[in-house]
DNA sequence: TCTGACTATGAGAGCGCTCTCAAAACTTTG
DNA sequence: CAAAGTTTTGAGAGCGCTCTCATAGTCAGA
């Protein structure tokens, strides 16, 4: 099947080079006749206009990259991430663009890159999942003139020059803890997370909560974990030394975790421990019994 | 940061478009003392060639298209995926090639999209993971002229003219399965799929292992399962309703929803019942005890 | 029917590169 | 030191599109 040029469907279609442009690109003022006609010519012939030359003479490519900096790599076992990106894909397919996927294992991979992706004008704008602390990464696509939307808030310092979207943590981590403190329990843990400002977030929506309701936190009831199931696991095993009452997970993946070394110490959920999650995947409703959580509107 | 081209750079280093273009592209025939000189202008003014003519001009885009088809949209939650997609763009990453992502929710997306990644130009060839029985988008992206792999064996039918790599499925299935064998245990269930090459490999590895010691394969002691560790969860539920002493999972993920399983109904693994996976995730290593699995080279 | 005001269409330049071909600059050799 | 070969460089065309500007066509109103 031999590649057609914009030249060659006009010339079938009776009409010139521009004419068949402008129906490809919706302008106004074609006789209605003449519109037909093309569309006709280009459906039957199955015609997809060349985006390199499309890109190169409109100088936008209608690709975004999706980025994830080195420093998130682990994080992307997270089941938290294929919900995004399939997200992320099907606004991409709906509105005609396509994402392309950077992941950065090194930072030396990140330097490279970068400079590639961001003057090479292969790009139209950026997603980067990046709610750490400290990004270099995104410090370093500042300098640049490239647009770009974070997933995930941004450190405080940063936060007024950066676009980003993200859910309330604080509200979220907020509900999850006063729901545990209504329901009577007092020896409330938590399994946070370092480095993020989301854990951040859900860390400070839980102090508030307990404190809301006169409780103290006991710091020997935060143990650090990172964002996977294992990581939970194994924080939930040194919690269980502390005997809580009641654990506030900062993710699903992380509750999960927590939920089998509650078992594996021979302990029920929830009669023993109650566990609250955040996230809501889809995995958090299939669990057994289905784990308690914060829904997130991912997609 | 305002972007050069070919023709400035050349100015800039006293040579004519022609030659830096040689340079960039690692021709022969160029003086030394040239090339360093252009070398160094490109170093210091940070220049990427702009990939959109590029393309244009050299009809080739160093961008792969990713492709999932819709069928298998439920195995993306599958921590198998996350990491072939890693081991994918770390490869592009180190040879200047971009991996585009399409993910197919609808059948109709992939009809859309398809005719649009094939004849755009965009993309220079396809990564396919299917290695589902029936997949219409394979044969659709045959009729084209672009190149493409799969991941995944495809159906024996079409074999021949597929390129494809996967591991030795049934090998492997075979060793799992001889293993629990020479362990003693005799009423050996299986987790299994459905839908997808990889599955009935497996399947053929661990009745071909049965055999092969004599064993007959009590159907009765196989159950379906999808990918995932809640498929596994349910799976192993009805197969612990015929009492197996051993269970080949066709995958980790399975293998860890089995293991829930049993422990919720009181068992210990693998004193009352024995479990074997496939893949060798890193969340295999992780759980308690350590799931024995059959080692997948991913990356 | 003719003029002025639009509207619809076409021609041309140019986006920034690659690639071919010819010319210029060196080397070798008799 | 000239002829012949070889290496290095530059000029030009062209990839397939968009976008501006000029031209052709249409239509209302007088």
């Amino acid at each position: 099947m031999k590649r057609l040029t914009l030249e060659e469907i006009g010339q079938i279609a009776g009409v010139s080079r521009s004419t068949v442009s402008r129906v490809i690109n919706d302008h106004p003022n074609i006789r209605p006749a003449v519109r037909q006609r093309v569309e006709d010519v280009i459906r039957q012939t199955g015609y997809q206009p060349n985006s390199a030359a499309r890109s190169l003479a409109s100088s936008q490519s209608r690709v975004f990259g999706l980025v994830m900096p080195s420093i998130l790599q682990s994080a992307f076992a997270d089941p938290y991430y294929p919900l995004v990106i399939q997200a992320i894909s099907h606004a991409c397919n709906q509105n005609d663009y396509t994402p392309a996927l950077f992941l950065f294992q090194t930072s030396e991979e990140e330097e490279k890159m970068s400079q590639r992706i961001v003057a090479s004008g292969l790009i139209d704008g950026l997603i980067i999942t990046a709610d750490t602390i400290h990004s270099t990464f995104v410090s370093k696509i500042q300098q640049y003139d490239i647009p770009f939307v974070q997933i995930g808030r941004p450190p405080t310092a940063h936060a007024a020059a950066i676009s980003y979207v993200d859910v309330d943590n604080e509200a979220g981590a907020y509900l999850a803890a006063s729901h545990l403190v209504q329901l009577g329990y007092r020896r409330i843990g938590q399994l946070a997370t370092a480095h993020n400002t989301a854990g951040a977030d859900r860390d400070a929506g839980f102090r508030h909560a307990l404190a809301d309701r006169g409780l103290a936190v006991d710091e020997a009831l935060v143990k650090v974990s990172d964002f996977s199931e294992a990581g939970g696991y194994q924080a939930m095993l040194a919690l269980l030394d502390e005997g809580p009452e009641a654990v506030f997970a900062q993710s699903d993946a992380i509750a999960l975790g927590a939920v089998r070394a509650i078992r594996d110490r021979g302990l029920a959920v929830p009669e023993d421990i109650a566990v609250v999650g955040f996230d809501d995947m889809p995995l958090a409703a299939n669990a057994e019994p289905p784990l308690t959580t914060v829904r997130q509107p991912i997609n």
